[in-house]
DNA sequence: GTGGTCTAGACCACT
DNA sequence: GTGGTCTAGACCACG
């Protein structure tokens, strides 16, 4: 998977480097129980500080998206995610609430708004994307 | 209009008012033309450094929701909003976009999710505007 | 309240820090709202890195066990403690068993251990302490 | 005896094996004098390599608790277990303490900890050694 | 070779 | 001055 980083974003390198691999789970570009690469050689690879990669490998293993097997290395988590839970409810309704708020107060309807979700959604999710 | 901010958070402060700012033109308790309270005192009044909200109005002016007059003080700028601007589109894009590959990652379908968003867009745009 | 670390121990600083500050909250010593010295003081005074006291910190605020106040620096955390969550007591049983089985293994009633735990209870919880 | 281990957990391999051989002969499910498979069979029955069960063989042999013979092999030890020598009961108050703190800041009673570790101590030496 | 831990030093955002 | 982030380099435990 190719990893692409903005180093002049205001949005940190970690959290970064986990929206990427998010998505790549999201998109299926990830299969469950595949391997990532290692810190180290991750780190080089997209020639960041292996502490970087490491608090991004921590904070997914924390969420249960990832697993560190002690034998396999960092493995994409092989049991399915954990679904919606009361706590993630209320995280995505308190990142989504202020998009949605400056979106009213920029004038986009409702239906414009579901559209671009909508679009967006299809883009991550659908399996015809090359990798 | 009431100030809800929470300290612990990770997000900032001057974001939060941001936020709740812009929430509260998009739900229409706040409406064009209308008087903010100065600095000073809505620093004092909910208890943040001057610079804070300082900081939220000034960026809340660059992007032309409100305006600042020497006399007249902060107001919700009188000319409607800006609009959906393709830099706007973009920035909503980047917010939205990690937000949506997480829910799918978490098996969140395309309905349900939409069924959140619609929620929360009628709850903020929602003309009972009690309080 | 003072801090014992053992540098020569095989349980990491950041480990040890936690279990003080843990027992200082226990014992009463550290009360609820009271503020901590700030990772910079706290690291310079016991004599380790910034990093090493942010790592203790950071896994006591994700256990709900203290606060990052933005004003007020860190907290003990001021609404009560966790109590006995499903999580904990798994955790709390893998942490137990060991100790118990080896304390088995090496001869010791349930009388004997049940004392020595009652002694250790009440040694941290007794209010006559001087601090 | 079957050996139960969690590569994902962050206790070393050889301390599970440990524990599980601790608990095996505390039970009764192992016996004075009873063999224990070799560190070969072992490494390969349970998949790990060969230095983890070395080392946790090794360390068990160190706590006398089994004996390594050249040609009889791998046997717990037929004298009887070490008892509560002063370093272990140091050793066992440090592991006890910190779980100790933890829960009493969370709430629980000494009753109902207790009430806790009498059921583990039971749970482990109740002769319903079955499988 | 892997992840985990620790140190040292630096910059930035926030208040 | 606070915590948050990032870098660089080092050692160790583990397998």
């Amino acid at each position: 998977m190719i990893i692409q980083l903005d180093m002049q974003s205001d949005t940190p390198i970690y959290t970064q480097l986990m929206n990427q691999i998010i998505e790549g789970i999201a998109s299926g570009k990830l299969k469950r129980g595949e391997s990532l690469p290692s810190v180290r050689s991750l780190a080089s690879d997209i020639g960041v500080n292996l502490h970087t990669v490491n608090k991004a490998y921590t904070l997914l293993k924390q969420e249960e998206y990832i697993q560190v097997h002690r034998q396999k290395g960092v493995v994409v988590h092989p049991d399915g995610m954990p679904g919606l839970t009361p706590e993630y409810s209320i995280k995505q309704q308190s990142q989504l609430r202020p998009v949605i708020a400056e979106s009213i107060l920029r004038g986009i309807s409702l239906e414009d708004f579901l559209q671009t979700v909508e679009h967006i959604y299809t883009d991550i999710s659908s399996p015809e994307r090359g990798l």
